[in-house]
DNA sequence: CGTGAAATTGACTAAGTTCAATGGCGGTGG
DNA sequence: CCACCGCCATTGAACTTAGTCAATTTCACG
């Protein structure tokens, strides 16, 4: 994807939107591991993955990152910030090698959010956003870690067996070896299985499932 | 308010949409206590908050409330159940007496949203969500309990005198147990002080400031 | 005053994290 | 081929933070 043109986002929009958009934007790539902006950075870019894996998280005061969701293409990010002239309530940092579209969003003529077909873009990316977040909250605030340990498992089983637990532990938001505990808590009950280099496998989806369904 | 034609969210509607609305909706007045929804009951109605306060809290298993935020008039409550058809992730519930619009949302035509102004006022109802969702993370998720209470005082320092320390508990989500010796704390390190039967005073603003800002 | 709610305090508990030790496993290089 | 290295996983013990429970004191207010 190598033009504003190609982008969801902006399928509506009129040949005189595109000049100006090209004009005041640029596409990026970027490394994995590569930050695209930090938590607590000024606003003012409004950016749109095309491609890669962006994980947004936010660092705590002892250093820790609290992973908040991980981006896959087309996603509008940062718009929070530029909406509300705040700044970056979290890190965006590429996991794989991606590529950004990056908008001076200063630059967006206002007229730009008159078009109806922008707007009704935007309320699905803020929608989405208000999901993820609502989410957050649920599996962090309300859910324990064996809870939270067996929503994942079930509602994601193919990215459970195709990480390695350090991977899953940091996108839970708690430590290796508090998945370690919670997995032997489970292979224990005979819930789970995990034969050597093989799949883990489900024996008692329901009793999983009434970790975190109330 | 008695009219719909009196909330600002639809104060750019036309005399056909404001007749058509009238048809599915309804304004309805609660008092202290009553519950609008709870979280998990199917969605289809779009509550607007003309008159009270609304407290928005998830429960948690062993029962707890879990408070979110508190909504004042004039607030659009329920949209994103609405949008993504899903259960309401959290209850409502009215701290004062108050009145609410009722509307059918099934029944809104889609050409409803197709109004700028509309779409409008739903992207800054939508970005106000995002960030309250996005503080309450952060205070729950990266804050103590210490900086929380810091952050509170200092942020709301009227509303901190003006409520028992049970309400502010339960505000912060944390116990009034853990409030009390957490100003027990601020006390005895000289940074707030408590004379009887008046205000609190700030004595070392910086040093309470520093427990929340990194 | 007296009564019931709110606040305080102490001892204990619960849930997860931290730290440290150990074991497994795969890849690499002599 | 095997010894070594580094990463990951596992396990135990101590620690941290805040919640729970219970007893007591304070307070507001009729």
């Amino acid at each position: 994807m190598d033009s504003v043109r190609e982008i969801p986002l902006f399928n509506k929009l009129s040949e005189e939107h595109f000049r100006q958009l090209e004009h005041f934007s640029y596409f990026k790539t970027y490394n994995a591991g590569e930050i695209v902006f930090y938590e607590g950075d000024d606003p003012g870019t409004l950016y749109i993955l095309v491609d890669g894996v962006l994980r947004l998280y936010k660092t705590d005061p002892k250093g820790h990152e609290f992973y908040i969701h991980q981006f896959v293409p087309v996603s509008l990010v940062g718009e929070l910030a530029c909406f509300e002239n705040m700044k970056y309530p979290a890190t965006a940092r590429f996991i794989t090698s991606g590529k950004i579209l990056k908008i001076d969003y200063k630059r967006l003529e206002n007229d730009f959010f008159k078009n109806p077909d922008i707007c009704f873009e935007i309320i699905k990316s803020l929608t989405r956003k208000v999901k993820i977040l609502s989410n957050v909250i649920h599996q962090e605030m309300i859910l324990t870690s064996d809870a939270k340990v067996a929503k994942f498992i079930i509602n994601h089983f193919d990215i459970f067996n195709s990480l390695k637990n350090n991977e899953v532990a940091s996108i839970l938001n708690i430590t290796p070896e508090t998945l370690s505990r919670t997995l032997a808590k489970f292979k224990k009950q005979r819930w789970i299985e995990q034969p050597r280099h093989a799949n883990t496998k489900i024996l008692n989806k329901a009793a999983l499932k009434k970790l975190f369904e109330e």
